[in-house]
Formats: C-alpha cells, sequence, structure tokens
RNA sequence: GCCGCCUUAGCUCAGUCGGUAGAGCAUCUCACUCGUAAUGAGAAGGUCGUCGGUUCGAUUCCGACAGGCGGCUCCA
C-alpha cells in the first residue's frame, strides 16, 4: 500500500501517513505548500494523487504565511502582557501585518518594546502551529470570551461579509482554529484562523513591531476603535535592514521635508491648517509647470477659460454637487441676502460658458481649460502636506463631444496625460478604472448609460496595454472614472489624472447642454472631465518627492550657480551670468563672504543642477569648471560651451 | 471627524523633580581670499503654540482650543 503524488510536476511514490513537510525536509526554506492548489501546512498528511508544490519563506504567498503567524506571536504576547485584550483580527498586509485589540487603555510605544520582547521570547521557544478543526457551535464555546471572534463566526454564514482580512480568519469553509503549542505538547495560546501558518514560531527570522494607532472595528467609523499594532516581518534580517532603510529614505525625500530644506512652501497657521503658500523658490516650479501645461492644452485644441472662485449657491444645486457632495464644500456666505459657496469644482462654470449661446456639432469636440482654483472642506484628520489639502488649483479641463466622439475623445486625453506626465520625468504607470456600486444612491444616471459609459472607458484603458485596476464603487456622482497612477522612484503610487465620463450634467435635468446636429435636430453632448497633474499642489508635492528635490534643470528654482574661487573671480562669473540670463537662465553668483568649499556644500545641500566654479587657471584659459550634484567635476569648459551646455540642458528637459 | 502622541530661537533638538531657558546649523558683524561638501572670532535671536485653571510663583501640573505627526474613516 502506497500513494502516488505529484510533487512540482514530477511523479513520487511515498508511504500511507506521510505528512508534506517530508518532501521537502532538505529545504529550510520551504515553509508551506500548495495542495491541489490550495495553501496548506507543512504539517498536512497527503492522500493519492494529490498535487503539491513548495511555498518558500520569500515567495509572495511564503511572506504572507510569515508576517500572519507573526501577527500571531504578536496577539499571544499581548494578550500575555494584557490578559484583558480582547481579539480583532490580524492579516498579513504589504511588506508586513498588523493586529487589533480591543483595551481598555491604548498602547504606548513602551509597550509596543515590552510585546516584542515577549515575542522574541515566544519565537525562541519554538512553539508548534497546530491545526484544529471545528464546528461553529463549539468554537463559540471556545471563544465566548472573544466578541469580535464571535462576530466573524456569525458573518461567516452572511454572505457578502467581506471584511478586509477577515477571510484570514475564518475562511469560506470549515472553521479552524491555530494552536501553539510548547515543547512539552502544553497549549500556549491560539486563535481562530484559516492558516495555514509556519511550522513553528522558530521560522520567523526578522520582525519589528513599527507603531499602533486606532483602527475602526471592520473599517466602519460607525464602529468601535480598536488598537492596532502594526509590524514587519522579513525572510531574512537583510530584508528587514532594507525595508528599514527604504522607510528611512521615504521620510528623507519627504516633501514637507524639503519644502522647508529648499525654501519652497509653508503651510502658516495664521492661514489654516491645508493651505499652502509658494514661496518664490517654490513659485518659480510652479510657474514653470503651469507654463508648460498651458501651452500643452493650447497644442492640443484646448481653449484656456476663467472663471471666479465662488457662485450663487444654485449654481451647486443644477450641477448636482451640492445633493450628492455638499459635506464636501464649504458652508455658504450671504451676499446681498442671497447664499453664495466658494467652489469645490470647476465644471458648472465650464457648462456655463458652453450655454452661453447655441453650439453647432462643427464647433464640437469642444474642449476648455483652466487653472481652476477650488476649495474643499476635508476633514481635518486628512490635510498632507501638499497632497491633501483645503485649496488647490486643479489643471481642469471639460471637453464637449458627441456621443459618438466620446472614444477618440477620451483615447486622446489619455494618450495626452501620459505624455504629460513623462515630460516630468514620470514615467511607470498603472491605470484604476472606478465604477458605480449600484446598492448605493451616491451615484446618479440609469444603469444603460453607467455600463455604457464604463464600457468606452474599459476598452480605451486596455488599448493603452497598461495595467487596468478596478474601483468598484469609486466613481464619481456622475459617471465613471479612468485615473493614472503613477509610480515614483521608490516605487510608491500615487493617483495623478482623471478622466471621467460624465452623461448627467449636461441632462435637461441639469444644464441642458446641447448641440444642433447636422441635420438641424438638438442633441445632448457628453462631458468628459479631465485633470492631467489632478492638483499643482499634489502634482509639485509627487515631483519633490520623485526627485528627492534635485528637479531637472528646466524646473529647478536655480539652475546653475557661480562659485569663485576667491573674490577676485566674481566679476568674470558676472559675465558668463549675463550671457546665461539672456538666455532666460536661472543663475546666480554666490558671492558671500565664505569659502570656496562652503559654497559648494550650500550648492549641494540646494541641490542646484550646476555649479559652475572660475578661479585663476579657469580665467587664464577663458574657461569654467563644472561640479554636477553627483560630484562628477568637469573642468576647462570654454565659456561658450558652458553657456550651451546649460541651455540645451533645459530646453531638452533632462536630468543631469 | 475618531484614537494616540507631539508643540522650547528661522531649522534640528537639549533642559527645567514648579523659582521665566541652552547647543549646533542658519542670520548679522569683523577678520581671512582660499581649487571641488562646513575658516575663525563675536553679536543678535525665545511671553517655552494660544487661552484658562491650580499655585506665593507655571515653559514645567490640569483643562480647553489651535496646529503638527502616525493611523482609521474619507478623498467629486
Amino acid at each position: 500500500m502506497s500513494l502516488s503524488v505529484t510533487v512540482s510536476n514530477s511523479s513520487q511514490v511515498v508511504e500511507p501517513g506521510t505528512k508534506v513537510w517530508q518532501l521537502f525536509a532538505e529545504d529550510t526554506a520551504v515553509i508551506a505548500a500548495r495542495l491541489n492548489g490550495q495553501l496548506v501546512d507543512l504539517a498536512r498528511e497527503l492522500a493519492e494523487g494529490d498535487e503539491v508544490e513548495p511555498v518558500t519563506i520569500e515567495s509572495a504567498d511564503g511572506l504572507d504565511i510569515l508576517r500572519h503567524s507573526t501577527a500571531h506571536v504578536m496577539a499571544q504576547a499581548v494578550q500575555e502582557l494584557f490578559p484583558d485584550a480582547k481579539l480583532g483580527i490580524g492579516p498579513p498586509i504589504k511588506d508586513g501585518f498588523y493586529y487589533d485589540f480591543d483595551v481598555e487603555i491604548p498602547f504606548v510605544p513602551e509597550d509596543l518594546a515590552k510585546i516584542e520582547s515577549k515575542m522574541k521570547k515566544i519565537i525562541k521557544e519554538g512553539q508548534k502551529f497546530d491545526r484544529r478543526a471545528l464546528d461553529d457551535d463549539a468554537a463559540r464555546v471556545e471563544l465566548a470570551n472573544e466578541p469580535y471572534k464571535l462576530e466573524l463566526i456569525g458573518l461567516k454564514s452572511t454572505a457578502g461579509a467581506d471584511v478586509e482580512g477577515a477571510s484570514v480568519e475564518v475562511g469560506d469553509g470549515g472553521l479552524t482554529i491555530y494552536d501553539n503549542l510548547k515543547r512539552d505538547g502544553s497549549r500556549a495560546w491560539g486563535d481562530l484562523c484559516r492558516g495555514p501558518h509556519l511550522p513553528t514560531t522558530k521560522r520567523i527570522p526578522a520582525f519589528k513591531l513599527m507603531r499602533s494607532a486606532a483602527a475602526y472595528w471592520r473599517g466602519d467609523e460607525k464602529n468601535k476603535q480598536l488598537q492596532r499594532i502594526y509590524g514587519t516581518a522579513w525572510a531574512t534580517k537583510e530584508d528587514l535592514d532594507d525595508h528599514l532603510h527604504r522607510i528611512e529614505e521615504a521620510q528623507r525625500r519627504d516633501h514637507r521635508r524639503l519644502g522647508v530644506e529648499l525654501d519652497l512652501y509653508s503651510f502658516p497657521d495664521e492661514i489654516g491648517s491645508g493651505l499652502p503658500v509658494f514661496h518664490p523658490r517654490g513659485g518659480v516650479i510652479k510657474r514653470e509647470m503651469e507654463d508648460y501645461v498651458r501651452q500643452r492644452h493650447i497644442e492640443e485644441g484646448f481653449d484656456y477659460v476663467g472663471t471666479p472662485h465662488i457662485a450663487r449657491e444654485e449654481l451647486f444645486h443644477t450641477s448636482g454637487h451640492l445633493p450628492y457632495y455638499g459635506e464636501g464644500m464649504f458652508a455658504a456666505m450671504d451676499v446681498d441676502g442671497q447664499d453664495y459657496r466658494i467652489k469645490a469644482m470647476n465644471c458648472p462654470m465650464h457648462n456655463l460658458i458652453y450655454r452661453s449661446r447655441q453650439r453647432s456639432y462643427r464647433e464640437l469636440p469642444m474642449r476648455l481649460f483652466e487653472f481652476g482654483h477650488v476649495y474643499r472642506n476635508e476633514k481635518s484628520g486628512v490635510i498632507h502636506g501638499l497632497t491633501r489639502v483645503r485649496g488647490f488649483a486643479q489643471d481642469d479641463s471639460h471637453s464637449y463631444v458627441t456621443p459618438e466622439q466620446a472614444p477618440a475623445e477620451i483615447r486622446h486625453l489619455l494618450n495626452f496625460v501620459l505624455s504629460l506626465l513623462k515630460d516630468f520625468g514620470l514615467d511607470d504607470f498603472y491605470l484604476e478604472l472606478s465604477t458605480r456600486d449600484s446598492s448605493k444612491d451616491k451615484f446618479i444616471g440609469s444603469d444603460e448609460d453607467w455600463a455604457m459609459a464604463t464600457q468606452v472607458l474599459a476598452d480605451v484603458a486596455a488599448e493603452t496595454g497598461l495595467e487596468l485596476v478596478p474601483d468598484p464603487g469609486g466613481a464619481a456622482y456622475y459617471g465613471p472614472k479612468i485615473s493614472v497612477q503613477a509610480r515614483d522612484a521608490i516605487g510608491r503610487s500615487w493617483q495623478m489624472s482623471t478622466i471621467q465620463y460624465d452623461f448627467n450634467q449636461p441632462s435637461p435635468e441639469r444644464f441642458a447642454l446641447e448641440y444642433v446636429d447636422s441635420d438641424g435636430t438638438r442633441k445632448q453632448p457628453v462631458m468628459i472631465h479631465s485633470a492631467k497633474f489632478g492638483s499643482i499642489e499634489r502634482f509639485l508635492g509627487v515631483l519633490v518627492e520623485h526627485y528627492a528635490g534635485a528637479f531637472p534643470p528646466w524646473l529647478a528654482p536655480v539652475q546653475a550657480v557661480g562659485i569663485p574661487v576667491a573674490e577676485r573671480h566674481v566679476d568674470y562669473l558676472r559675465e558668463l551670468q549675463e550671457r546665461l540670463v539672456a538666455e532666460g537662465i536661472r543663475f546666480e553668483v554666490d558671492d558671500s563672504d565664505e569659502r570656496m568649499q562652503k559654497k559648494i556644500r550650500t550648492a549641494q545641500t540646494q541641490k542646484v543642477p550646476f555649479m559652475v566654479l572660475a578661479g585663476d587657471t579657469d580665467i587664464e584659459g577663458g574657461a569654467v569648471s563644472f561640479r554636477y550634484r553627483n560630484g562628477d567635476q568637469d573642468n576647462g569648459v570654454s565659456l561658450d560651451d558652458a553657456v550651451d551646455r546649460i541651455v540645451a540642458a533645459v530646453r531638452d528637459r533632462v536630468q543631469v
């Protein structure tokens, strides 16, 4: 009597009772397996005909298992230190894991240190993760003291209980509990869990607790807040160090910090939260962005328009913004006895430009564009640097087209957006398709219209060949949306541009937009909202982080700085300055009373693209010496070449 | 908005077990004139976020508010 099984696509014959781990005993990197497509523990017993694949700790599945197991260890440590802590859920997440606890007193950093050392003890003990199946009733008895687990068991039978992370606990089959067994076989701890897990806690190579924070139970702000502890876990100590390094790197290039260091912008308390001011240097970058984007829009057939910042409240009722997104708008102000609102969007005003006279099909597509300054009453807790503010400028445009023209226009916009982002050095994208959630009533329009509009966007998105991620329920109230997510220099993704298909605002119930078609009949256009940067502020913030403040010359606030070796060399650099300024280059001569080395250091910390040095040797040869941000030198460059080099780098928008 | 933490000079941060504060960098002045990341000396700079309470006395303890940070929720 023996069993035949398939291991990594090759047949093997094993004794009955063989467990999975015996197949991979010689490979310590294997911590679980895929058995007939399902992830299982190494302790699983094989059956006739099973197909088995090893899962190594550094694979995506393996890391999830490691992190989930580490979450269990953490929960055990927490309940040993805080016996009254009730368990929420504890799933693996990107780079780590968390576990939610209901505790009287929120955790403080010292608690995390204690929990961490307790975890190390548990890991050292080498507790075994042991799987045990049981039915719902038995689970209810066993978990009588864990109200949140009981709730999850109750939810399991309810269809559509898709709580993020909860599936890790209860799965969709029968319930299982994972016990942590000490060496002597006694039970140290256990948790309702689908698994699989590491064979023992000893197989956790490297972890660290990161922070604690509150989180609403089951992600609903109406529910109680639990205390969540975040941790990270990795297959090797080196991976953990690399991860911690990446976090440091991200902090180093945080646009809020660089904004201060490079004197780009600030957020004065006196003005209010989420309301940035741009300093002269940040203003240069902002202006370069705006100038370039304005020019590109005009080249692409957009008409530059302008609209005011406030309007009578009625306008936003007409558009639907007030009934559907009123809580995002600032309160009304009284003007001559009438209610006015600060605008939170520009489309209603563009609609009025469209509607200012009768339109012919010959005018379509009609594309209106402006830097529209909008104000949104964001909740206080969500304000974040330049990426989430209360007042910002959208590079907002609206294309009015016939329904037949819509796909071509969307294609046009998408290609335009992608080329624009590339010009700014972002070239790693994916798309997100945000659609309606028909179970919610925050969307207007018929199912057929939504389906049609969504299909148009999906088709065009597919043509780009870019990855397309669905975002159900993420649409605007008036129509579906494609957004371009750009990955920055350290792999984080940011929502940048949006393209939205809108068949509701032009409707007779809203703005009654129409055009006269070739047959003389009046028809309703489709409007397509698009923002390329999304907001100038956010895009600028993302660029600061993408470049870590070291902007390409065309965007750099100071493009080149002249550094005299001694004071007598200043005049020579002034001559160069005259020539460069004539070419429109932002060139400054550092004539401060400092040593040359100090000036280099200053220019370096300010991340100026070109340092142009001049001393006796240079002047004798009618030349200058270049130093770049990476420390490279290029000495003896003639003045003509120096001017050409800087002008060319700015003109070609290259990075140096 | 919710939970926790934080707020001392322009920036980064010490400090005061309750007796009104200190460093480095930056700024200003003077000297130095120097070849690829910090010359030296000196000066100036703070109602210790704001308001209230406790106290003989509050930057320190308590409360409220504002702002910030980390999450959650939200993001047209």
